[in-house]
DNA sequence: CTAATTCCTCAACCATAGTTGAGGTCAAGC
DNA sequence: GCTTGACCTCAACTATGGTTGAGGAATTAG
């Protein structure tokens, strides 16, 4: 196989770790745009190599294969991507991430206050409330789900 | 239904805003332990609602089913369980949040060392390294799945 | 006491994220 | 030029986390 023909998907797999039928799997939803050869054999870039990469460690951090489509759409499918689209893509990856930590961050105070006050069994708990506070705001842990104590 | 009865699965749906067909799934999980009252029917304590409580919010923070099962486990399933139970439960489920927000944090500073670099397309990217460096340790993003950069 | 509602079990189905295997084709080495 | 390994498609299967519906029993309200 000549460089100029790009890697096949056997050698993909071993560049990036990924098994050939997660790649295939990833083609059928869009993730990634291989080319076919005269014998309906898919060949990839070198770009790809970084494609799946970010596809693994955007996976790594609880993204959905859908959402992880979204982020890589702006880039072209069948030529090497240009800095400014990568950096963009990292930016909007960036401030997801901030979103996701920001809000474990946000839980895990509440639950440090939680162990404080002796909680998660008792009236007071300021994660779960009473029964009827709960019942009063409707059905749900609420103060964890997004409501403030009253 | 009076209240020494307990609750019914209804009015524990009610109470906590789970759907009747989860509650019945996270019994069949071992992750809820009901009695059943002489017609076969399902009767939960009051402290089930704060159980459930737990496993929604646990669930939010991405623990699979399977964990959230062993982190109750110590919990007594007929009886209210002691502030004790809760609370080694907590600082357990706080540790292991603890360690989710530093990995995430981790791979958000490397982003960043990426984004500042111009990286994710670059060969000198901290992130994916060079195709041959990449080659020389292994496949996969090395540098965010735990190698130090060379 | 009857009718409406809720409950029961069990099987089938949905989505996500893939893997496995059957049956067949392509390409590379000798 | 043929054999072997890698590739192709498609369907079925895995696991997690549930929902939906069929067919029937229990409970509650009037």
């Amino acid at each position: 196989m000549s460089v100029s023909q790009g890697l096949t998907i056997g050698e993909l797999a071993d560049r990036t770790g990924l098994a050939v039928s997660a790649i295939r799997f990833y083609e059928g939803k869009g993730l990634i745009h291989p080319v076919r050869n005269s014998g309906n054999q898919r060949r990839f870039g070198r770009a790809d190599i970084r494609r799946l990469s970010f596809i693994m460690i955007a996976q790594q951090m609880g993204f959905p294969l859908s959402r992880i489509r979204e982020l890589l759409a702006p880039l072209p499918n069948h030529k090497a991507p240009a800095k400014a689209d990568w950096t963009r893509i990292s930016r909007q990856f960036r401030s997801e991430l901030d979103h996701r930590i920001e809000t474990l961050t946000a839980l895990r105070e509440k639950l440090d206050g939680c162990i404080g006050c002796g909680c998660l069994s008792m009236q007071t708990c300021q994660l779960y409330n009473s029964d009827d506070a709960a019942a009063r705001h409707g059905p749900g842990p609420r103060y964890l789900m997004g409501d403030s104590p009253d």
